[in-house]
DNA sequence: AAGATACGTCAATATGGCTGTCCCATCTTC
DNA sequence: GAAGATGGGACAGCCATATTGACGTATCTT
């Protein structure tokens, strides 16, 4: 299925077409994404089984932790799902005791959340697992490595949105 | 939750530990994963609904593509998912004629699968979405960082099953 | 006072996983 | 050639997670 692989296709020069690169790079990119997002996730997803959760229970956790009292409407733009797939996810969190809420000071709509002590230590224990994986993989590939992984993620996400991701990281830019 | 993020802590000297990196860094990495693997997919998503079909359907047509005459049994240990789940994508790829089998030569019991024609243009056009989204981050990123890129997504994949995901690539190593 | 916003909730629907069970055709082994 | 293992398919039912649309309430803004 079009461009086949040549040993010596690297000699059209390859920067001279960017943007249009060899489909065997693009597949590789692909295939590593999804196996190696969907195998770093796993160790998690079998300790959210065992609690009676689901991915989407873990990332609410997570980004409630990585910034606490955040409002809803924060989390829902993060999370890009509806405000009625979210409310599921946080009242079965909040039922659990590990989600808590209180109203915001400036805004008495709003609702903010935070992790609760029991939330806060299942957090921190999930976040074990993704801490064991990822570390491995960046000890294993080198820090040179590790900033590639970043750049080339980093340019994955829309203009629009990569604000906020940095955000998250307090890299205000 | 566990090593709060301090300027100085890399005076510690990194390399003694790599197994036990800063919090911060594990969690830029998981944040970049998910929002770059994301909206990576989202423009394809976008094209699978308008078709009818979702991402299992694609992660099927994808690897179909990608090895033909692909044994039903070794599409099932590529994608990690149960005959029964499988089967439903399958049925419906079939039944919208993208998708073909054929009996295997050596072991008639197989069922080797293969896009048609139109399969095969239906699958072009999705990749030429997620082309589009890589080649335009690894150009942005350049070479060096997609090299380093690969090299931590393959550490995320264990051992046992880094030489699958190889072969696909047509890297027997 | 009117309207917008933040949040919650009810109801219905779709997707894509899962388990368990049973079946058939074919290959392998004795 | 019979027994068992394997490749594939199918039925039934369940669960998690997402969707849309409609509506309600409290609070903030104008």
């Amino acid at each position: 299925m079009a461009v086949p692989s040549s040993p010596s296709i690297e000699t059209f020069s390859p920067a001279a077409s960017p943007l249009f690169l060899r489909e065997d790079e693009v597949r590789r990119g692909v295939e590593l994404l999804f196996f190696g997002y969907t195998r770093l996730t796993r160790s998690v997803d079998e300790l959210l089984v065992e609690h009676g959760f689901g991915r989407a229970h873990h990332r609410a956790l997570y980004f409630i932790a990585r910034q606490p009292d955040l409002p809803v409407s924060a989390l829902l733009k993060i999370l890009s799902i509806t405000k009625q797939s979210l409310g599921r996810v946080l009242n079965d969190l909040a039922a659990k005791g590990l989600v808590e809420t209180k109203a915001g000071e400036v805004d008495r709509r709003q609702k903010l959340l935070r992790l609760t002590e029991e939330g806060a230590a299942f957090e921190a224990q999930l976040f074990e697992a993704l801490r064991t994986g990822l570390s491995a993989a960046y000890a294993a590939a080198g820090q040179e490595s590790v900033t590639g992984f970043w750049r080339v993620l980093e340019g994955l996400i829309p203009e629009d949105e990569r604000q906020m991701v940095m955000n998250l990281q307090g890299r205000g830019r």
